[in-house]
DNA sequence: GCTTGACCTGAACCATGGTTTAAGTATGAG
DNA sequence: CTCATACTTAAACCATGGTTCAGGTCAAGC
């Protein structure tokens, strides 16, 4: 168990791989790409602090909801950089995700519905067809709805987390 | 207005992408990646029949729903090759995508009641939180829901359209 | 101190959904 | 018939989220 016991010490990039799930290959990509970071032996080699284990879970949970890499490095950059993030940070940061998912959820029943009733004409026909229209996102300038598809807004860091 | 009198014509690239709102470069790409046809002249240009132009409306409008060019290439696939479809053929391919659609609402709406237990707790742990596990597709062989995350089954060809 | 497995790097590659560019050809108005 | 404009192709490029590979180095058990 000498390569598992990690509870008091730092981790290899192996190790982290095989307590995250997550391939080492895509470990170094999210640390080329900044969301994590990592202390280097005399030997060049990576070493992992204990709360890596837990931003690389919250990585991961993040692209589950559908976030992108670059929008999680952001919300990542909230957590604070002088000492261990707490229960707080964490939780505090996790709302940024949650009007996400919510505005998206209601652009998913607008165009479910939307399509339902292009079903039932048969139409998606480019003129008079909401839901294919292509020009002005959906209806913009004629009547119904404004916007059909939003451009997911992702709660912006100034917006999320400048509370604390 | 003579190259946009379509009614009775052909139209060439140019003439459908500015009908359409697709660029031609995406036109030409859809063809190669066999989601439209044309006819070529003796001059080896491409001349698209009037019904393309609902072909194209029916590809954006997918994507816009999310579904993937080689899933949309499937379901036109079901429609006649033997005659211009008609607004039923166009009604019972769309409602391919409604099964797709209410699967991902609901896919959506379990995340973020999840993500809302889990910013309670601030957890996202990797052991503890089911959001956050990695190995078994969110609990799959522990407590609690069976699937949270689903791999869109976006109904398939098979499925949805051998009843015509 | 040697050997084996884990690690290092950069570069190439994969899929998706296209756009851009370069070099050449066709079509149609005058 | 000419000339502008629109078309043709292949190949390179963009972003996203990585994996794979080649060639070389480190660390640890015996």
């Amino acid at each position: 168990m000498t390569s598992l016991a990690w509870d008091a010490k730092e981790a290899t990039v192996g190790e982290l791989a095989e307590r995250s799930g997550v391939a080492p290959s895509a470990l170094r990509f999210y640390e080329r790409e900044g969301l994590i970071t990592s202390r280097r032996t005399t030997g060049n080699q990576r070493r992992y602090s204990r709360d890596t284990l837990r931003r690389v879970a919250f990585i991961r949970t993040s692209q589950k909801l559908g976030i992108p890499l670059a929008t999680i490095r952001e919300v990542l950059a909230l957590l604070p950089e002088d000492r261990t993030p707490t229960r707080e940070d964490w939780a505090r940061i996790s709302e940024c995700w949650r009007d996400d998912l919510d505005q998206r959820i209601r652009t998913l029943q607008r165009l479910r519905d939307n399509l339902t009733d292009c079903i039932g004409c048969g139409c998606l026909s480019i003129d008079r067809c909401r839901l294919s229209n292509p020009y002005d996102a959906l209806g913009a300038h004629g009547p119904g709805p404004r916007r059909l598809l939003e451009e997911d807004p992702a709660c912006t860091p100034a917006e999320c987390g400048t509370e604390g």
